[in-house]
DNA sequence: TCCGTTCATCGTAATATTGCAATTAACAAT
DNA sequence: ATTGTTAATTGCAATATTACGATGAACGGA
């Protein structure tokens, strides 16, 4: 099939698989780290930090931007993008509290 | 293509995106969330819990199981699932070197 | 031994993702 | 106006993922 029966499962469940799926794949992973060593704006430099065409990193930026992660400005030919600190901190708390669920736990029974 | 390249990212960036990955659908958050809340073992009654068909469920517990996430001891006809805190453990301090990169961010350009 | 239960695996279909060349759009500079 | 630069979009092709029915293997009980 290859859709995601999103339906039966709780809006935080959800949200949680669509960060996580952000995550997963190493392209996006390194575009986030760069824009965060950055501490600016980057630009089409990205692509040549990172070894893929123009056009897939183009299309990792439109995925990291409809989730709210990053956000882009233009000037003038060029597209400034960087970490929308707000969303990121939000989505960090939604990760932090699915992943500190061990915490609660007592044993592992095997 | 469908084929992530991975041999042009770091070690780090490919293990970040793997676990993320493994988040990244709705049924193994609630899979995993499952397993937490019981604090024991549980086995076919997350074909009941989660509203899949066993056949997926077991596809789903395969992935969790082959990143070590899991664990899975059989027991009679039963095979008992339960979290793998070692490895959780290190793979919620990679995922939290991620996501707290944003603490050295003083300013944000855009 | 013969069922029934439980779970893994196989096969298959539908859909999603990844990647890139080619094109387009928007702008800056000559 | 023409040219060059930058980045988004389009249109593929290849591969991955998701889902499930059907089958098979392992076990326990009648």
């Amino acid at each position: 099939m290859g859709l995601s029966k999103s339906e039966i499962f709780t809006d935080q469940q959800n949200e949680i698989s669509l960060f996580a799926k952000a995550f997963g794949h190493p392209a996006r992973v390194a575009i986030l780290q760069h824009l965060f060593k950055m501490e600016a704006c980057v630009c089409g430099d990205l692509v040549n930090e990172i070894g893929l065409a123009q056009a897939t990193i183009s299309q990792h930026l439109k995925e990291l931007k409809n989730l709210g992660l990053i956000k882009g400005t233009i000037e003038g030919t060029r597209v400034c993008y960087c970490i929308d600190v707000k969303n990121w901190t939000k989505m960090k708390a939604l990760m932090f509290e699915f992943l500190h669920q061990d915490i609660a736990l007592k044993d592992s029974c095997c």
